[in-house]
DNA sequence: GTCAAAATCACTCAAAAGTATGAAGGAAAA
DNA sequence: TTTTCCTTCATACTTTTGAGTGATTTTGAC
């Protein structure tokens, strides 16, 4: 959520606010629930105002988020001498999710399979990989795993 | 949050508009406030209660979920040579041809520069890669790259 | 607040990869 | 001499991948 719209949210409570108090003094100009009806009137406020606040914090509240799974094969002997290079990655520019992709991509998973994992759509991964493979600067897939593996870019 | 939980937050709010509302009461019996300044308290009133369904709203909403990355890492044995395993080859019925194409598919060349490469026709190239993967019990080539260098059958 | 990059996804078209089946010649083995 | 496997190739069809374009939303930096 924006920091415009919660401000918006916050202006509109502030407004119900004052519109309210409005309506308390006419109320109370009038002489109409006050004389002997106080405490339900106080209690209507009440649950107004708590419906209110639920309602301010849920708006204003961030939710979500969701959780990535990314399983990994780690072969004993093979990973233990090499480090990834960080800086080949900054190098190339490879962004953290296209990263993801590569990782994936590497262990042999189709576009489609990769998809799942990573929770986004057969398009996205379908982008991801074109742009890993022009900054790789690779024809294929297969090209983009070797180069990575090579590079220790990626495991 | 629990069920458990959530009642005894209700309970809580429940027991504080209990409290107010006999204040109020007291409040009214004593005839301190409400003679002239009842719009002041209407709106601390509704200012409570507003904190109140906030904290309310908060407590109740379920909690965020976080972004989680789990790494599941898998390990798995691997003979410690980097030399050609030739029996693993032969355990697995792979032929010279097969071979052939197997180690330029994992330089990342294309079915049809593969068999440029190997002088044959592309279709055949099809047949030799269909029957690696079956003999690797793969499903793609990437996936049947990834094993025989794990498997140490190419370099 | 603005701006740029990153991430998301859609749609289309083309190329590459993969599946299935059949077939023919050759070499080695039973 | 059959039989079997390897190699070669074809045709037909399906699936996957990749290129190109464009759009929206999020995020982060300034």
């Amino acid at each position: 959520m924006q920091l415009i719209t919660k401000r918006k949210e916050i202006f509109i409570y502030g407004l119900s606010m004052a519109l309210l108090l409005v309506l308390l003094k006419w109320l109370e100009a009038h002489f109409i629930i006050f004389n002997y009806r106080l405490d339900i009137f106080v209690g209507a406020i009440a649950i107004l105002f708590t419906v209110l606040g639920i309602w301010l914090a849920l708006k204003l509240v961030k939710p979500k988020v969701e959780t990535l799974i990314i399983e990994k094969e780690v072969y004993i002997d093979q990973p233990a001498n090499k480090e990834i290079n960080q800086k080949e990655i900054e190098r190339l520019g490879l962004s953290k999710r296209e990263l993801d992709v590569l990782n994936v991509m590497a262990r042999g998973l189709s576009n489609e399979e990769i998809a799942g994992k990573l929770f986004v759509s057969l398009n996205t991964v379908k982008t991801h990989s074109s742009s890993i493979y022009l900054k790789l600067d690779v024809k294929r897939r297969t090209q983009a795993i070797e180069k990575a593996k090579r590079l220790n870019i990626i495991a």
